[in-house]
DNA sequence: ACGATAACAGTAATCTTTACTGAATTATGG
DNA sequence: CCATAATTCAGTAAAGATTACTGTTATCGT
């Protein structure tokens, strides 16, 4: 009888190394784009779910920014992020900031914070050059 | 020729005054189920349109949450939210903290900085509860 | 190498959001 | 009031993102 047990299989490397590599904090999709380069016959599911597992187990990050789609981290010294308002684009900031405080806050209905972070709002330099040259969005 | 004007038509009027009424921070979706009590034949599409009209005029707030729907909130006032990193459901933040600063942060890729805000992680007392009976998740 | 089984590819299904279309409302002026 | 034009509506289709399922493959302790 074997315990649950972890595998290291060759996607799942790819994966992490190709996420760890980048400094773009791609989507599942995206990163299945560059994944696929190594691994033609991979599938987005198998993104997905190598994602959820290796943010479930700590080694990469699932970056909780606002947004329809979810971006991932393969850096997880901490650190803080900017967001594109135009197009969901995270940056790294430099400065390290520190966690904000959590003691006393209280909320309504909830019974524990467990955690906080500063998220900044910003326009990335694609955005910028895109809307002084005059087309809108 | 008429200028484009604004209307607030019966929908609209709901959804606000619903949106208004409650708490919960809701989905799309969830203000949906609540409008049609008095709108039965009101339409999702007119829900989320008439929130994105209602967000860009600055009536309501369009939260920059985590998790992957959108949550609205009738109360433009300042102030931060909690969210529960279970089920998504956010709360209000009792004491008012100051937006943290911008100045002097420095993104790569980035050409402005336009805002911050501090994002709390949390568990709500329904998930707690939930939690604590054993079962999982 | 073998065998148990975790993880795979492929695909269908689900959930969230946006886009499109013709009909209904609304403001406005005669 | 009624005509007209602009705007918003309901209904629905489509798109986009994520998860679930199924039979097959490949990893890893032995
Ligand atoms: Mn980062
Ligand atoms: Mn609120
Ligand atoms: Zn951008
Ligand atoms: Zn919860």
């Amino acid at each position: 009888m074997a315990q649950a047990q972890t595998r290291m299989t060759r996607q799942r490397a790819v994966i992490l190394e190709e996420l760890r590599k980048t400094k773009s904090h791609p989507t599942a999709d995206e990163l299945y784009s560059i994944v696929r380069e190594r691994l033609p016959h991979i599938s987005l599911g198998t993104v997905y779910r190598n994602l959820d597992f290796l943010a479930d187990s700590g080694e990469i990050r699932r970056l909780e920014a606002a947004g329809s789609t979810k971006r991932f981290d393969g850096d997880i010294s901490w650190h803080q992020h900017v967001r594109c308002v135009h197009c969901g684009r995270i940056g790294d900031v430099m400065q390290p900031l520190a966690a904000p405080p959590v003691d006393g806050i209280q909320v309504c209905g909830f019974s524990a914070i467990v955690g906080a972070r500063i998220e900044f709002d910003g326009v990335c330099e694609a955005c910028a050059s895109r809307r002084e040259a005059g087309q809108q969005n």
